[in-house]
DNA sequence: ACTTGACCTGTGTCTTGGACACAGGTGTAA
DNA sequence: TTACACCTGTGTCCAAGACACAGGTCAAGT
């Protein structure tokens, strides 16, 4: 399979599959008569196990680590295990930071609403902002 | 002022004032004696602003936009309503993504809970995630 | 055989918002 | 003078690809 070929089958971009093989991550052979790049079955599969942990917002360097682990004949589960642990934590920190946004957008929009427009003056580019402070909402 | 004294009056960081020097967000005099680059009582206002906008996760681009126009003497005010509105309808759609994403882990580490770990075969990296395939949430 | 044109290829650069590294300058104390 | 702590500007680096681009490939048409 070449690069685009590869990157429907899995339902991706070329450029993903592009990027991977850019960092090793997957390795292809390279076709003797133009010198595209070739991924085996073998590949695809392993582009199969990438794009799942990506999924699970995993980072390529995570990744990475893991697929060593695995290349070198050893059990990656556990670190499998430790990392989703750590994603599941800092997705609920992600989780909270934007709920913070929100609510501090909301109160912005609301805060405005009977505002009007003003030019800027030489002290105040936008009084919108310039007098919405973060303690305001304590 | 100069650069670290200008970031802890407005507690960021050097790296941060430099930055919105180097892209040209604010700007400094040169100091004649040593080239330093010396930052007025106006540059600090024009901080604060940016730092305000950045707190509502304006993108410095943005905030470059609202800064061009107040430049020229108009007001900001409807470009940061609008943006102030986006960026709302942005921070939902991360708020729904962030929330799938706590559930797939939650629901990876469950399923996992009572899988042993296992040594890599050839066609498989670690069956845990192999085995975990998005539709299995539905 | 030739040409057109659509699609594909690898490689290089760009993105965000700063953080970090680093060689050298400054300034105060001894 | 020297030591030393701190400060400076500039250059590079980060994640995870997206985009640009010059050139290659290949089937259809002539």
């Amino acid at each position: 399979m070449r690069v685009t070929e590869l990157a429907k089958a899995m339902e991706t971009t070329p450029d993903t599959v592009r990027y991977y093989t850019r960092i090793g991550l997957i390795e292809p052979t390279k076709s003797p008569n133009n010198g595209y790049k070739i991924y085996s079955v073998k590949v695809q599969q392993r582009l199969k196990f990438i794009l799942s942990a990506r999924q699970l917002d995993f980072s390529v360097d995570e990744i990475k680590k893991i697929l060593a682990e695995s290349d070198n004949g050893h059990t990656a589960c556990p670190l499998v295990r430790e990392i989703v642990e750590h994603r599941l934590t800092q997705t609920e920190k992600q989780f909270q930071t934007t709920l913070l946004l929100r609510e501090k957008l909301k109160s912005a929009i609301d805060e405005w609403q009977h505002k009007p427009n003003k030019t800027p003056t030489g002290h105040m580019i936008c009084h919108l902002i310039d007098s919405f402070t973060m303690n305001s909402m304590s």
